[in-house]
DNA sequence: TCATCACATTCATTAAAATAGAAAGATTGA
DNA sequence: TCAATCTTTCTATTTTAATGAATGTGATGA
């Protein structure tokens, strides 16, 4: 199978934008020799005709249309890559990868990422996975930002760094009730089951601390990790979640769930946890600017 | 400022994928020695380190990786273009360009196009336009198909064909009033007011012949070349128009505008007019097969 | 009509680059 | 520790690209 000759094509490429062989040859500073050399061996290697003689005029032939197309799409991005590898911010289209903990709220990933959605000018991509697989992408820079409930183990090997996005408190919630007696914290948690995250997260290790100081063992009817699964469980149980409310912020809105009980000292934190880059991605400048509170 | 070499930045795209120099080398039939130079002088020319040695492994900096997705995607459009040259059909995105009369009926044009509305890998371009510059951009490979209510004028340099996609019978179309005198053609075209496609079409030619005949000098409120807009006018004047029905499709259906007479004889013609390709669009192949009748 | 210009092309020569092969240094895995 | 496997370096060689002068060919204008 023959290969492509890319700087062939380049010749090319530049040959049919500029209109001649010998405007190109001043371009690239070349001589107009050269270029109708290097253009003949081009197709004779692709068995097309590129050209069209007529006179002294090229015309392109559809298979040069063809090549031209395809010659654009290649060397444009082969300027970009040298503008970005410059330094020099590129106008073209923009991509941010997102990584997400799997168990992180989506309506929180949706009001961190809800400046960039609906631009046209930008390309969104979102991977959802454990956190050690989301970092070891983040460290491969096939992640610009992982998004995270916890900030990032400290590593003397790679400079990672967590940027406190939001704090939120955390309540019991529950389906509305007709008959609502006021919700007694702790003590009713020896008869009202509850929903809770699974023991790797930090809410419910501070969660756990309290009710033991309070010697109060809960019903547990669901531990899970995934916040969205917890959301819909808590829509149909009988149980208490415990959730920030940002978690299930439509449900409270429409009065499927209400809040029961604000804890008190109990927040969920939320981090981005980035690497930090030479070529750093401007879009997620921007969202930081935005969000962050504070720096870890 | 320094320019790209492609061929390097091939050697690095061929490395990183197959994750090592020796392995890149026996696919590319190289030595590896060759390879590592290469690379070598690719990184110092960019002013980057492309990979990290830990030990024999490479692993993608993050320059390296930003340079990867690049050489993906010059290379993908590299490789598809030689399968394009090569004859064979290639899977990934298509596009189709399509040059429309601006004076063509908007719903005819839909109708063509309908197929692929909505298809995902397909990408498709419309551009309007007056006859003479459609035809010569389909001429320079830049439009795979016009779409006219004429047939192309014979040209023996140019290898165009005219498809014959439909014929439509043509009526003068007028907004529904309440008490409405059977219409008595061409009688009452000495007091009813017309409006008409301009002396350019067709059926505007039969239409004149057909009343100079009868001895009738229409009143001509309006005479205008683009379908839509006579379309609009239709609705907002008291004249009637002279159009396929297919133009006020929607009109018609929803009771606005009613059909007055269906004139006889006088069809309007649409015509798909596409040059012999010997790479040919199969999005256009499609098409064609589906709407054609008969062929000029 | 003929001279002239502007351009593409061809050819022989020179300059530049890419490549292979041998050998060294380094790391992984048994 | 030893052997196998990689990457890398160095130098000689081959391949490829570029030049400059010469050629041919339409277009332009007096």
């Amino acid at each position: 199978m023959p290969i492509l000759n890319y700087h062939h094509l380049r010749y090319f490429w530049a040959i049919a934008h500029e209109g001649g062989v010998t405007r190109a040859a001043e371009r690239l500073n070349l001589s107009p020799s050269a270029l109708s050399l290097q253009l003949h061996t081009l197709e004779q290697q692709l068995g097309h005709k590129l050209f069209d003689r007529q006179g002294k005029r090229l015309i392109l032939t559809e298979a040069g249309r063809i090549a031209l197309e395809h010659a654009d799409i290649m060397f444009q991005a082969g300027e970009e890559l040298m503008s970005t590898l410059a330094g020099r911010p590129t106008a073209s289209r923009q991509i941010l990868r997102v990584g997400a903990l799997t168990t992180l709220s989506r309506n929180f990933q949706l009001e961190f990422l809800r400046p960039l959605i609906g631009r046209s000018d930008v390309e969104l991509i979102v991977r959802s996975g454990v956190m050690r697989d989301l970092l070891a992408q983040l460290e491969a820079h096939a992640l610009d930002v992982v998004l995270a409930n916890s900030a990032s183990p400290r590593d003397a090997r790679t400079a990672l760094r967590s940027h406190l996005l939001d704090q939120q408190p955390v309540s019991l919630v529950g389906r509305r009730k007709a008959k609502a007696p006021r919700f007694r914290f702790p003590d009713d948690l020896r008869s009202v089951p509850v929903l809770l995250p699974s023991l790797d997260s930090e809410i419910r290790i501070t969660f756990d601390r309290v009710l033991e100081l309070a010697g109060i063992r809960p019903i547990v009817l669901a531990e899970v990790d995934d916040m969205a699964m917890l959301r819909l469980l808590a829509r149909e149980s009988e149980g208490l979640a415990l959730v920030p409310p940002i978690v299930v912020r439509d449900e409270l809105a429409g009065g499927v769930l209400v809040e029961r009980y604000r804890i008190p000292d109990i927040t969920e934190s939320f981090y981005a946890i980035v690497q930090k880059r030479r070529f750093p991605n401007q879009l997620l400048g921007e969202l930081l600017m935005r969000s962050v509170h504070t720096q870890t």
